[in-house]
DNA sequence: CTGTTAGCGCATTCAG
DNA sequence: CTGAATGCGCTAACAG
């Protein structure tokens, strides 16, 4: 620094306040100074700079689930773009994660962690934040909302006679509450259709050996995976019904597969939700509030679905 | 570091010592200092020591597909538990990926560079060298391999008249070669059996008619994408063939979406791939060469591939 | 084996 | 608006 500090003909001082936009330089010689920085190739070094000031202009990236590449690629981008570093953490071993948690080695090393479907515990919850620096949170979401917005497309459709598919891998506890979504929504709520399956394609094909075994067939199915969706429709297409015309197929999940099919299906649009827990983090990193909410998931309409016949 | 020095009765610097490991501290001495820094809850601070020791326990990530999350979590754990941290930049969007070259924000800021799955450009490997740090590449496999590896699987089941559907996205240049290979494997070549086509499930499904209007219908059919392969599986048994009964099938890629089918498929160990690059990068970084055979390709037999009847 | 002495490269006071 | 001085927390020579 004090070699583009003397060929510029400034001191050192003035170049670290020209290089980072701090006010008290003149326009003049901070273009100037730029010029020469360029042209110099030099650039602040990070070490140094933090040492100094404190700040660290990096961001601790945790993520549980490295296939949700999306969601990465989203926070990296804005994280970069506001000009900090993104420090990757993948806590997806229960030993590698235990031991991140332990030894926390973040430690004056970031200036706010964002965790990425992590899904902290109340101990790792308070461990992040004993590091007195913002934590910003994006927990997977409720499946229920997906439920929702499935069960709207169907019953506009015309369907009432639907079955759910549940895999607890993917679900949760929904299947508490999901006979109550269902009627809330004007379905009729069978016993029968509250099925069960491994989350495989496997198991989507068994299910339907199961409808098929009842006296009445739904209109339509929705899975709570997008591998059991796919069995399912394979299965009813093997029997030789038409999709949607004979029955209707919703994956409340699994945008690759279903996508790749023609499955419709809730979707989660990853990447905003990146930039926008980014946002909620340079909030904090700030000092503001900020708004909680997330962008919403949304149903993408392909071709499984359709009226009721 | 001072505190624990004093706590322990001891200088900095061989607080320093002990914590890093470094020769010329008696064991004794490091028991008791590492346990005085932990109780204390001590950690060094890597800018401070990054700055007087000159390395920076840092290695940057580099890959423009967020898809690979097992190429980048197998290299995440490996550098993690070598002691570095690890910088990713998603070089995804091309401008991003331009200004990443363009700025090169590394210098000084990392011991040595990983591209995963980047491809990088002779202007880009250049540059990238021009940082004086080890940089270490995984690039995606010689799709030549794969084919092999199922012509090889085939052949052994008694196919000789296979198809051979090509994606220019996946497989490159191959289809220059293909025949080529696919005779020296002991198949028959037939021009007609060789098809182009989008990388989508449609795409599979329009080659199983193009096929099925031919005189002949091949035995096995070797797709080099996995959506390709699930279009032909599913119009095959719409037509009413059997997998594999009729015509077995065999994909190139798409592990997810084969595995979720039950798609025989050319699988990449893309963890123990990210391990291994590592590996050669912590080489590079002790000046030591490596040894730059990456894990081979591997084949795993579903059910979508059997005996020639 | 251990302590002492100097910086590493910058951001921040404080003067001017 | 600019420059000079000070120290961030640590590692690396040296000396003992």
């Amino acid at each position: 620094m004090s070699d583009v500090a003397r060929a510029a003909g400034v001191s050192a001082a003035t170049v670290s306040r020209a290089l980072r936009g701090e006010p008290g330089v003149s326009e003049a010689t901070r273009r100037y100074v730029t010029e020469v920085a360029k042209r110099m190739r030099y650039a602040i070094a990070r070490d140094a700079s933090s040492l100094a000031g404190g700040r660290r202009y990096a961001i601790a990236v945790l993520t549980a689930d490295v296939g949700r590449g999306e969601l990465l690629a989203g926070a990296e981008g804005a994280l970069r773009q506001a000009g900090y570093d993104v420090l990757l953490y993948v806590l997806k071993e229960p030993e590698a994660r235990s031991r991140f948690f332990e030894e926390l080695p973040l430690a004056r090393r970031v200036d706010g962690v964002l965790a990425l479907s992590v899904d902290l515990g109340e101990a790792e919850g308070v461990a992040l934040a004993g590091l007195g620096v913002p934590v910003v949170e994006v927990r997977d979401d409720d499946p229920r909302e997906a439920l929702r917005l499935a069960v709207g497309h169907l019953v506009g459709l015309g369907h009432r006679d639907v079955a759910f598919v549940v895999t607890g891998d993917v679900v949760g506890d929904v299947d508490e509450s999901c006979d109550e979504l269902l009627a809330e929504g004007g379905l009729r709520v069978r016993p029968e259709w509250t099925l069960w399956s491994s989350p495989t394609v496997a198991g989507g094909e068994q299910v339907v050996d199961a409808l098929l075994d009842a006296e009445r067939l739904p209109t339509a199915v929705i899975s709570s995976s997008g591998e059991v969706a796919l069995g399912v429709f394979l299965r009813l297409r093997r029997d030789g019904r038409a999709v949607p015309g004979d029955v209707s197929i919703i994956s409340l999940e699994g945008a690759d597969l279903t996508r790749a099919v023609g499955i419709t299906a809730v979707e989660v649009a990853w990447r905003e939700r990146g930039e926008h827990a980014v946002d909620a983090l340079l909030a904090g990193l700030r000092g503001e509030p900020a708004d909680r909410e997330p962008p919403a998931v949304r149903l993408v309409v392909r071709d499984s679905s359709g009226p009721r016949v």
